[in-house]
DNA sequence: GCCGTTTTCGGCCCGACTGTTTTCAGTCG
């Protein structure tokens, strides 16, 4: 993906210009230009193809002719040049923890360091010793940040990441003194993975709160341990902040400690235009308390509505909010049912009723159970002869149960021409035809485009399921043409899934985002093989919310009637 | 390098913790 490529360049030209110790506001400009572009929900190309470059807020003419000088060529001279002006090896030397762009540069200047072999070299033979401004705890930190790069965990899921706070949220909860606790920071605002946990709490004993938090049982080492904010590290590498405040400031800490920073920037930049001032304690009138008990308390004093975590990304959001114009975001409360859940009729775990008496507890009207089609044998997926079978069990249950609908589905197999792997005949049958990619992964993205709106155009395909295959952890997202998809979609009525699989959530937010701008509406689904997976389903709304999406723009919202007429092409 | 109902030049968010340089720079979020 374009955006992603020149994002990076963007961010590499920081920080070499930070090695360099340019001016830190054009760093900045740089940062911003490279967040900015990971958050856009539409290809680069097709902006700069209109003209449309210094729209994107933090893009100039400078870098809008960068961004063109890199479609049309697939290079930027200025960066290539920027690159040969320092050793490669420097940039790497920036992801130790507790090195920053100055250190690197002194390393360099002072001991020709450039890389971290060099460093570690250095260390040992006892040559950093005697530099002017690094003593016996400089070297100490470095060594630990180099070790701890080397086996530096990867990002959590936002399930990992949800699990693990919880169990922190709770543990602090019950230390005397404490009043309100929350997590923050990215989890907070429920991206698909999260790196740092960040934990907020209002105590009357600050200092008894710290002090405990660095003693919590999953604690591994210490990295800093003040009277209102200290850091840890777990057993299994991850970084945990907290950070504990005076009640009043609970809303404005929050704001502070939830991000995402260019959210914070833009917000600090409005107060000063208001002539006031935000800081993670309050707003501020010269030195009077204005606000900031409350996170609604302190957006409503810059005169803006509520602003949900989940859309906190400076991507247009401030601007609407300002105009109290913000879209209603789904809730859990809005799921109506399932539409792509498994039995141990294919590879699932729980019969039909067990999964369905899990629907019912969730508070679920109707369901779909979409075993796997027959050619995905690894599956057991399901022959002719067991469908006639599964239906009449389906049948024989609907009967029974009041209030609730078991949906006769199915997940079948897109194959690698976009041929489905029932007959018309088998389908025509079905309530609802889940399809996905299970194979062929490795073939181009004009292939894999052209299999999924073969998919779109059979006449009797719904839904098509984690379209971009992604893995966390094992397989990468294969490339599509989304916009063609979309495009595709949207004519045919077809529905794209966001799968709330932990390891998946497949649309993603930037997707469902586009979705949403193309006119397509989505299925959020579980894609449950156990019944203890359901639950889940709070993590593809999760994408759904970070993607603006509201209950309207969401299929399995519906009333069951209105479902099924939506169902039919 | 970006940006503009005070500005096309002169600003650019704000603060905690650490280590070291006895008053602050570097790093981080």
């Amino acid at each position: 993906m374009i955006n992603t490529e020149i994002a990076e360049i963007f961010r590499q030209i920081a920080q070499i210009l930070e090695i360099k110790g340019e001016n830190v506001f054009k760093i900045r400009a740089y940062e911003r230009a490279a967040q900015n572009i990971e958050g856009l929900t539409e290809g680069l190309k097709n902006i700069a193809k209109e003209g449309r470059l210094t729209e994107i807020s933090g893009i100039g003419k400078d870098l809008s002719n960068k961004i063109n000088e890199f479609i049309k060529t697939g290079r930027i001279q200025a960066y290539e040049d920027l690159k040969k002006s320092i050793p490669g090896g420097l940039l790497e030397l920036l992801n130790i923890p507790s090195v920053g762009p100055k250190t690197v540069k002194l390393l360099y200047e002072q001991l020709k360091i450039k890389n971290i072999l060099d460093l570690e070299k250095a260390i040992a033979g006892g040559k950093l010793k005697g530099i002017f401004g690094i003593k016996e705890k400089t070297i100490e930190n470095i060594s630990k940040g180099i070790e701890l790069l080397n086996r530096s965990s990867e990002r959590m899921t936002l399930a990992q990441a949800t699990l693990l706070t919880e169990e922190f949220l709770k543990s602090l909860k019950d230390i005397p003194g404490v009043k309100e606790v929350s997590c923050a920071g990215s989890l907070r605002r429920q991206k698909d993975t999260v790196r740092d946990i960040d934990i907020l709490v209002t105590s009357d004993k600050p200092q008894d709160l710290m002090d405990a938090f660095v003693r919590l049982p999953p604690v591994k080492d210490i990295i800093a341990h003040g009277e209102t904010k200290s850091a840890v590290r777990t057993k299994d590498d991850v970084q945990v902040d907290c950070r504990v405040v005076e009640d009043r400031s609970f809303g404005a800490a929050l704001v502070y400690f939830t991000g995402a920073k260019n959210f914070n920037i833009k917000l600090r930049h409005l107060a000063i235009k208001k002539g006031l001032k935000v800081n993670e304690y309050g707003v501020f009138r010269k030195e009077r308390f204005v606000s900031g008990r409350s996170e609604e308390e302190l957006l409503k004093t810059l005169g803006m509505q509520y602003i949900p975590p989940e859309l906190r990304e400076d991507g247009g959001e401030i601007e609407l909010a300002l105009k109290n114009k913000l879209p209603h975001l789904i809730e859990l409360s809005d799921i109506k049912g399932d539409l792509h859940v498994h039995s141990n009729w294919s590879d699932g775990s729980n019969s039909i009723a067990e999964m369905v008496e899990g629907c019912v507890k969730r508070g679920y009207r109707y369901a779909a159970i979409t075993d796997h089609s027959q050619s995905l044998k690894v599956a057991h997926g399901l022959s002719i002869a067991d469908l006639n079978k599964k239906r009449l069990e389906i049948e024989r249950l609907n009967k029974k149960l009041r209030n609730f609908t078991v949906l006769f589905g199915t997940e079948v197999e897109i194959d690698s021409e976009g041929n489905i792997d029932y007959k018309d005949g088998v389908l025509k049958d079905f309530d609802v035809v889940v399809a996905a990619i299970h194979s062929g992964f490795k073939q181009s993205k004009e292939q894999l485009t052209r299999r999924m709106i073969k998919a779109c155009k059979n006449k009797y395909v719904r839904i098509i399921a984690h379209p971009f295959g992604r893995l966390w952890g094992a397989r990468e997202p294969y490339e599509l043409d989304l916009d063609e998809i979309l495009k595709v979609a949207r004519e045919t009525n077809t529905h794209l899934e966001i799968n709330s699989f932990p390891d998946r959530l497949d649309l993603n937010d930037i997707h469902a985002h586009r979705a949403k701008e193309m006119g397509v509406k989505l299925a959020i689904n579980t894609d449950a093989h156990a019944l203890e997976q359901l639950g889940t389903i709070k993590y593809g709304l999760a994408m759904a919310r970070r993607g603006w999406l509201s209950a309207e723009d969401v299929i399995n919202t519906l009333p069951l009637d209105i479902l099924l007429k939506e169902l039919k092409k």
